[in-house]
DNA sequence: AACCTAAGTTACTTGAAAGTAGGCAAGGAA
DNA sequence: TTCCTTGCCTACTTTCAAGTAACTTAGGTT
């Protein structure tokens, strides 16, 4: 590692990455406090004390940083359920595995904008790729689901359902949670994730 | 009841409010479909064979309009609750009826309107209003929850995060059911329903 | 007959935000 | 030195949908 003053054609390359993973950024915690249409390019840039024509130097569009935040918050949702998954544990360990870090994804920028945001400000062919992306991540849920069954770890049910079931009590966390509030996304996730695992009506056994 | 072709006064009256009533349940099925935004009031007005002023002789504005069917939504909520509650059964009855009817209404116009497009695009005055509303009904979910635990009919839990948890899995029957689907809204609400009563993990008793 | 009101219409204004054209400064490269 | 590229700016155009002005027509009222 050198310490030149001087940058190399690849530090510029990355840098220029960092800068436009700072808009995306910005913009995405934007829409989540105000809403898509509620937030301009104008007030994108002031958080960035820059102006609006620098924010197209990064970005081709207003659509594309949407879709950029979208995007980037389901592949993080998808690759944490995939790492989580293969470690030797049953489908219902690994099932609370993924749903603790689902919730630590949705409640953070990137993560919080496919809830809280959503595609539909999106045109129909960023709709449909974002789409395949939640479909993936949703295929997760259910085949975990169904292997839980299958093996007995898992109580049985229609797995869409339940994968839906699951994923929306969880998802609605980034829409009421708020950092500012007295609870912390971990403390949530514990006793949600604890309530749908156990469910509503008392156990007489106390496992 | 008279069937003379005229009308009288009062006649007038309620043809207007019902008018007035299919502006508002038109537009809320074009914000379902299409979003807040995408939705111009030149659209609503084609969907009823009318042109853009027409629409102004009925509401104040755009933002009156997702006020009022946000709001309609709501009370319609509030008021399933309410006439749900007190029949003598227990805390645990009482809210798996409430959750009953909670799937009902937000699979439907009005009420898909409170979870699809919510109160974002409004003025933070209207937004106060409706959060009151809301609050009404979360608290109705968290006080039987209370007298669940209380009672021996619900598992001890933190019935702030579990009125959160169970209002959320049931919102998010808004975001995906489909109309077309394969699956009905009772099936929905009797499955996902059942799975945050008993939980995923299985129980050795079967009752 | 003269008039009013309800319920529409066509054709316009307006405003806000997306997106663009073109300039300028700094820093390395020839 | 001269020139090019990068990164950002000021100032502009464009677009689109909300909202309005002012007319029309049909019925009922006096």
């Amino acid at each position: 590692m050198s310490d030149s003053p001087w940058k190399t054609a690849a530090d510029r390359r990355s840098e220029r990455e960092e800068k436009r993973i700072a808009v995306l950024r910005t913009a995405a915690q934007a829409f989540n406090e105000l809403g898509y249409h509620a937030t301009s390019l104008d007030d994108i840039a002031r958080r960035l004390n820059v102006t609006k024509p620098t924010i197209y130097y990064y970005v081709k569009n207003k659509e594309e940083i949407l879709f950029e935040c979208v995007r980037i918050g389901l592949e993080m949702l998808d690759s944490a359920s995939n790492d989580v998954t293969g470690h030797g544990g049953s489908a219902y360990d690994e099932l609370v595995a993924v749903m603790i870090t689902y919730v630590d994804i949705v409640t953070i920028d990137f993560g919080m904008c496919v809830i809280r945001v959503g595609e539909e400000p999106l045109t129909e062919d960023s709709r449909r790729t974002l789409r395949g992306l939640k479909r993936r991540i949703d295929l997760k849920f259910r085949s975990l689901i169904e292997r839980g069954i299958a093996e007995g770890s898992i109580v049985p049910c229609d797995p869409k359902i339940a994968a839906f079931t699951l994923s929306g009590a969880l998802s609605w966390v980034a829409r009421w949670y708020s950092p500012d509030g007295d609870l912390d996304p971990a403390e949530i996730a514990r006793q949600s994730i604890a309530l749908l695992l156990n469910g509503l009506r008392p156990r007489p056994d106390m496992g």
